[in-house]
DNA sequence: TACTTAAATTGAACCGGTTCAATTGGATGC
DNA sequence: GCATCCAATTGAACCGGTTCAATTTAAGTA
């Protein structure tokens, strides 16, 4: 059996209030009094139990992650290495708090709004972080309306409230579409993410924003809607290079699906670069080695896991965020070799 | 305030017996009564707090898993994809039995155990998974000790017990050194994962088995320690090539060390898969959309995943695991265009 | 109808912490 | 010497579930 902490207030002949003021560190113990818990709890090797503190002071130091796959075209989406950057970035900010981060995996869906339910009226966690956001996504309106703590990595079109975190895709997409221009591409395809998404709307405006500004027009034929795998980047570049008139360059919502982008086109005997350009999005640790290496945005996802933690703590002990309105923050075209003059 | 097991009791008239009765699917409770406890709990949206639940049944529901990276060349080790794979697989088995993934992130080392010893004693989690095992690892010792449950991904040389599964790192090396050997490659290179890794001698043992068997000797210039990043395979393939006798062949031991390797070889103008074949390990999703799509060995992870949770499970229940000295799965060889004829 | 047995229900005790009103003890002031 | 004050300590009540011995209810039997 374990030592609880009626056995180190024994041990240490003091009540357990005092050990308990011990542990929480109050300054209301006397030095010579703290010594002898201290000892106590060495000698026997006493650690609290999370689960009996947990229920007094309705604190779990967990916060939540969920992953919610959305099926298109019959297959599951894999999870991006992007979002493991995500894990990293809040995981070791975590660290130092004593909070652990809990994850869990569902399909999106009607299972998924049980299992948020079930984790917010349960307790299990204090706090969730949310990412992937869709369009009218029923989880920030459910977590909205139990006033559960929540961030958001991504944003809606029009968002109120200041627990999210995003990059400006949109800005990022304009400054790539600026670099292909500049090198002279004019027609350039777009790869879109899964329109469910809430970050497709935004970044689409973006590039709308790019072409216009470089008075280039939109050939609805060169629009291909992705699901960010590699397979849909593949598919979507064969399409475009069957069209009658295809591009010269395709910009892509992710490196993943850039990559399945520069195989679809060197499977045809074209040159990445030379022939056809293409950028990502994400600038996943691969980017800079693949063949050729990738211009892509970069997105300082470590520091955003840090950032989202951070900000999620001060909302569960409702302090003030000093955010108003999100935190908006912006990519960097990282231009390597698979973007060059069109031929 | 959230309504308590009291509430719902007072409101089906019945007792907390019951409603716990209910709750738990017990058979004792007549059908009758049920309903009204069961209308009771819809109508008070009651869910039984994890925290009360927890301290009475002494489970959490929740298992954990820690990053625990190594510091090599004064970098952090980035987590491999791979073991993205790998929580996919446990947390979409995990999801079916209401269980949690608890993630940490520490570096080896004195806090390592810590953060160890607290998760233990302070019983936050039931179980543990392993990964990234080193030589005489001190968590393994630690947890045996405590009798803890846990399970490993990855083995010891010489392993007792029945709570590990693994693949067969060095079967995989030696049919990935016959396919070379039956290419016509000679000069083989090896990439050697970091030498703490407990794999890491029992990969080498194929290596040098897979070389005797195709009458191949061992050159000790053609063989560097990466640390499973892409740089350092691009490092360790530069100092390949520039050997006075370089190889016509590269076995990397992940496929990120891989990518790393082609990108090296391709910046010296040679191509892959003629002048030098690359083989790597893992066979993550991006392997075949490489340029040129990579050979390598492909381990289930996913389902590794989902094993692991369910023998931890068995673990955590005391229930028969029937497996006897773990459990050790074959990696396929996936050939695809990084390996070729030597010139 | 009375008696036995099985099924269903009850509720106090327990899990192991935190909290806070009440108490103790020692120092200070007059 | 006694009252006052404050720092330190105490321990019962509480958090919200589960458990199980004891009790009530219902069914079956003679």
């Amino acid at each position: 059996m374990m030592p609880t902490i009626r056995d180190v207030a024994r041990h240490a002949r003091v009540s357990v209030g005092t050990v308990s003021n011990v542990l929480n560190g109050s300054s209301l113990v006397k030095d010579e009094t703290r010594q002898r818990v201290m000892a106590a709890i060495e000698t026997l090797g006493y650690h609290p139990t999370a689960a009996a503190r947990s229920l007094s002071t309705q604190r779990t130091n967990t916060i939540g992650m969920i992953r919610s796959e959305i099926r298109l075209q019959g297959n599951l989406i894999e999870t991006d290495p992007m979002v493991l950057d995500l894990i990293d970035g809040i995981t070791s900010e975590a660290i130092n708090s004593s909070i652990g981060l809990t994850f869990w995996a569902i399909p999106a869906g009607q299972r998924e709004m049980e299992l948020y339910r079930r984790l917010v009226t349960s307790r299990q966690i204090d706090g969730l972080i949310l990412f992937a956001l869709r369009e009218k996504d029923p989880r920030v309106a459910y977590l909205q309306e139990q006033a559960f703590p929540f961030v958001i990595f991504g944003r809606f079109e029009s968002m109120e409230g200041d627990n999210w975190i995003d990059v400006d895709g949109a800005a990022g997409i304009e400054a790539a579409v600026r670099h292909l221009a500049e090198l002279g591409h004019r027609r350039i395809a777009y790869l879109s993410p899964p329109h469910e998404q809430s970050l497709t709307r935004l970044r689409w405006q973006g590039f709308v924003r790019g072409m216009e500004e470089m008075n280039l027009s939109i050939d609805p034929a060169l629009i291909y809607e992705g699901d960010f795998s590699e397979k849909s980047g593949q598919l979507g570049t064969h399409y475009f290079l069957d069209q009658p008139n295809p591009p010269t360059a395709i910009f892509c919502n992710n490196d993943r699906m850039a990559f399945g982008a520069m195989r679809a086109i060197q499977a045809r005997g074209l040159t990445v670069g030379s022939d056809v350009s293409v950028v990502g999005f994400d600038d996943i640790s691969l980017a800079r080695y693949s063949n050729p290496p990738l211009t892509t945005l970069n997105q300082p996802i470590h520091d955003i896991g840090k950032a989202l933690f951070n900000l999620l703590i001060k909302l569960i002990n409702r302090e003030p965020t000093d955010l108003l309105g999100g935190k908006l923050l912006k990519p960097e075209l990282v231009i390597r070799q698979s973007t060059g003059r069109p031929r």
